[in-house]
DNA sequence: ATAATTTAAGACAAAAAAGTCTTAAATATA
DNA sequence: TATATTTAAGACTTTTTTGTCTTAAATTAT
């Protein structure tokens, strides 16, 4: 019973939107980002890792070292942390699970689900880590602990 | 890496599905609606146990028992299963899987999710098993075994 | 009554997701 | 060079989800 995304996803979002926040132009220990943000620092070491992988974050080892955003967050737009995290399937995916289910193949649902997909996609294609992290102080200092 | 929903919400849905599009006024066999949408039968069991519980479906045992809907398809939206499957985070809970987020205490997220889950809520919650049963015949079928 | 059919309930198993820990590799600094 | 810091990689554990099976209960038909 958890929430749209996995805890996964719900992590990486939040360690990129904080990380964003920053503004820092040097790496972040993944360990403060885990303690700001209350996840594991094992796990968040994990998901981290795959942004890496995915060329959304560059990483540095050693003292002074730690994770950043690849590019500016401005060119940075939440579909890449989705897909890196969750696959392509959850934003392009049939509803019902069917992998036949297409435009020539529609399954009962397909016209109606395929709405809301493109607004999903649209959202999550134009926001980039730059407008979250530009907003109103208060929504951003709800992604970290203090708040909870 | 699933769908939108749980394997067991999209097993739910179709089976829903199936059943109003059989418009058949008695029950319905388990077994035949797991052979018809391939679905485990035994999974499908428990499935639908949930959907008897939460008042959606009916059943009855023994020879020529089933499964039947539990009221006339036009009286059951999509919403009503989803949240009997899948919990009602998945349709009100913040992107972000933040429990404090919410009107007064927005993640940075917030706004822009709103507007899509409100989206989805009004589809599923206006959506009847009745308008899906009487679509298009090609949709119903994409459902069906036959048709992978 | 007896046997056959069908769902209910609960135990059980397998797979996937979530989370933890250890060791290795890279880097910086003393 | 030696030590400390930090991510990488992979093993490992726990929890949840998914799937299977067995037995019980309800019901029908013989």
């Amino acid at each position: 019973m958890s929430g749209i995304f996995s805890n996964k996803c719900e992590y990486g979002l939040r360690a990129a939107v904080y990380i964003a926040a920053l503004k820092k132009d040097q790496f972040v220990s993944i360990r403060s980002v885990a303690e700001a943000l209350d996840i594991s620092f094992y796990f968040l070491t994990k998901v981290l890792q795959t942004l890496t992988q995915a060329n959304i974050m560059n990483s540095y080892r050693g003292p002074n070292g730690g994770i950043s955003l690849s590019r500016p967050a401005s060119e940075i737009h939440l579909n890449e942390i989705v897909i890196a995290l969750e696959g392509r399937r959850s934003l392009e995916g049939c509803v019902l699970g069917l992998p036949e289910c297409g435009g020539e193949n529609p399954c009962p649902l397909h016209n109606r689900w395929m709405d809301i997909r493109e607004e999903i996609n649209q959202m999550l294609g134009s926001t980039t880590l730059q407008e979250l992290a530009d907003q109103n102080p208060v929504k951003l200092e709800n992604i970290i602990k203090s708040a909870g």
